[in-house]
DNA sequence: CTCTTGTTTCACATATTCGTGAAGTTACTG
DNA sequence: CAGTAACTTCACGAATATGTGAAACAAGAG
């Protein structure tokens, strides 16, 4: 079967839309959605500037985003001068482990509304509660991943 | 020991700092913090306008896309005419309530590129793998949150 | 029924974000 | 050591988002 490239490129810009609405910016979005239809997993900043019609400048800076959290690679290949980006195979493992720093960070903030308003005051027994409950999904998240990863492997196998 | 109301204030500026920094709307950030450093967890409109510095319009503002996120609650006492708004006591689990539609979304969103793609092609391997990924993740939540609310009632008892 | 108090809506000014074109930089080729 | 292809940086203009004041809008009190 062929690529129906009209239909890839509809998926790309709605897939790029759902993930804008969650927070993504748009640019790295449409980028990122962009390499995950493509067969190869990699385009060339040239590839991904047609694709998607934007201007060199535009995937220049999309792509330092996505690379910066990990989520996309940059490739090049002995005696050429293009760039090659490529998705990770782990994005999600990639996403869960941002998602566990954001985590801390709350846990940091809590921790000093705890101090801030006194551990003995409603307010304060408000925010260790908060706080517990995000150490504790932090803390399932390892687990989580380990059965994701055994469910996997008995699925390939 | 009573309130050191400098100390709350800051927290309030920092947590709702951490909030933005995640994706949070800036207002809505600051009135959140503010109803969570609150004994009562409620305050009423002139309140958060005083403790925030912001005009009764931005706290309107911030209100509304909070009550729509369903995080707060709109009271009103019988015999008054100013509102109340309250923290959820659940603000956690409506949190991942609502990621849990988040997932569906993407999940969705996928599910249109694994045929866009064609199940067969690379892409749509990858794509229909990631789908996998999300599908597991949600359904291993309401375990999770069970699991939370178990050990919520052992440290309560 | 009118007054008063509290909330919401609206138009506007401001601030921020975003994407582009053009110039600048890097690095491979011959 | 040019020459050139590709990427990056920068300054600008456009589009968006944000918060405010003022006015309109409830709704209880007298």
């Amino acid at each position: 079967m062929e690529r129906d490239e009209a239909a890839v490129l509809t998926f790309i810009e709605r897939f790029a839309g759902v993930l804008t609405d969650s927070g993504f910016a748009r640019m790295p979005a449409r980028v990122f959605a962009a390499l995950l239809a493509t067969d190869s997993g990699r385009l060339t900043a040239a590839e991904l500037a047609g694709t998607l019609r934007i201007s060199p400048a535009a995937v220049s800076g999309a792509v330092r985003y996505l690379v910066q959290l990990n989520l996309v690679g940059r490739e090049r290949e002995p005696g050429s001068r293009r760039d090659r980006y490529r998705v990770h195979d782990d994005v999600w493992y990639e996403a869960a482990v941002r998602r566990d720093q954001m985590l801390l960070r709350w846990e940091g903030s809590l921790r000093e509304g705890v101090a801030a308003l006194g551990a003995a005051s409603p307010a304060g027994v408000r925010m260790a509660e908060s706080l517990a409950f995000f150490e504790f999904v932090r803390g399932e998240l390892p687990d989580l991943l380990a059965r994701w990863h055994a469910q996997r492997g008995e699925r390939r196998g």
